[in-house]
DNA sequence: CCGGAGCTGTGATTCGTCTCACAGGAGCGT
DNA sequence: ACGCTCCTGTGAGACGAATCACAGCTCCGG
């Protein structure tokens, strides 16, 4: 018997329908897209996908986060981009002819996700103008958020861990605010996420607790109190 | 009489072969791709669309080099791309359905360039599953070139220096190398392009010219020397 | 109960880049 | 030729973050 009942059961059409990549899809082709999935829970810090791993499959997440990241020569992280509750990964790799996939995914959170089987989708791919387009249509969003992710680079550490900070908050669940409790994540992590040293991190932590822009939540979370702030730097909307 | 006959003379389905987004397409979706099309040139330094800019439109990059970028709260650059010529711009606006654009494009170089109607290609898009795919491809591409930008903005100003110039020599032309030519820029343009201070740049210039790894070009622009030194550093390939 | 591993906070120091300041050159219009 | 503007190189200092170093903490297993 599987550990988790719930998030182990199997998926209906209607799932995938509050999928935005398959939202437009037909409920047949949605059936289709489910034949032989197979779901998979995991606890925190575990890998879901290697770099240049062969295996196929699109991954979709039900409920925790995970973060894609790369290492580059120097064994330095990093983080291209953190998905929560109804993402989906792993279709670039269907995209690319060679089917290698170009990056690590790693859970940061307990996660129960789902796979799907790439033969399908690549075959609607071909045939669907809707699911091409809507598989574009994320492509444009991913995008747009790597673009954001790329001129916060630029910023100082109080601007980069608040970014950091609320791209967790939104992420934590489906149609998650900025003042949604983040998840407890070592300093480390969070570190890593917001391109830091641990130490650093932690003194820039330190001094927006001072000035009550973030809390610690019961549970070892954090939470951003202060929305008007992080309008003022630009981190939302 | 158009001050540049060559470039701005009319395009036929088979110019449109050789872009990797149109080279799928039967030759009657191609010709009907160009119907109303327009050429146009510009010099250095020219902006080719703004932000917020409500046209339509996809830019054919014919010849020359553009940038494209955005400008945070404080007024700083930052450059999401490098467009050469063959690639294709402005094509995120027909998928955003508020047709906004979400960039600035600025020509590095002089440019001859071509617009295509957003009309036929946002149609093409629902019917041609093979157009769509194509588009999605090119998204995908698009995401592993940010993805190895923001990688990039971790290293050192040597690191990001020569990411750029690896970067500007390889869009300098269709199918072009990293040993070749660069085009003239003022330094506050590399500067910008690479995320560094003028200063910097034009120091850490000194000392790749120094190190043997870049020289100047007799037409006043640059060149990278030493492909093995790239390579160990990750710059290729 | 005690040792170890992993976490967090914080000081002291180093290092790289930005910033400010300025001088010399090239190009251009008058 | 002159002054203008824009470019490049270089020096000196400020400043922020990385780094090194360590102490106190919790949690867990033996």
């Amino acid at each position: 018997m599987p550990p988790n009942p719930a998030s182990s059961a199997a998926l209906a059409p209607a799932d995938l329908a509050k999928v935005e990549l398959f939202a437009a899809l037909e409920p047949e082709q949605q059936q289709r897209l489910l034949e032989n999935h197979r779901p998979l829970s995991l606890a925190a810090d575990q890998t879901v996908v290697l770099e240049q791993d062969e295996s196929q499959g699109i991954f979709l997440l039900r409920s925790g986060m995970v973060k894609v990241r790369c290492f580059d020569l120097q064994g330095e992280e990093t983080v291209l981009a953190l998905l929560g509750p109804g993402e989906v990964c792993g279709e670039m790799a269907v995209l690319n002819p060679q089917g290698l996939r170009t990056a690590d995914v790693v859970t940061l959170t307990p996660c129960s996700l789902v796979i799907l089987r790439a033969g399908p989708f690549a075959g609607l791919l071909r045939s669907e103008p809707r699911l091409a387009l809507a598989l574009a249509q994320l492509q444009a969003k991913r995008l747009q958020t790597l673009n954001r992710r790329l001129r916060l680079r630029a910023g100082d550490a109080n601007l980069r861990l608040l970014a950091t900070l609320v791209e967790l908050a939104t992420r934590s669940s489906l149609g998650a605010a900025a003042t949604d409790p983040i998840p407890p994540l070592p300093q480390r992590e969070l570190a890593s996420l917001a391109g830091l040293a641990r130490e650093t991190a932690s003194r820039t932590l330190a001094s927006l607790r001072r000035r009550g822009l973030v809390a610690d939540t019961p549970e070892g979370g954090l939470r951003l109190l202060n929305p008007d702030d992080l309008r003022r730097r630009g981190l939302l909307g």
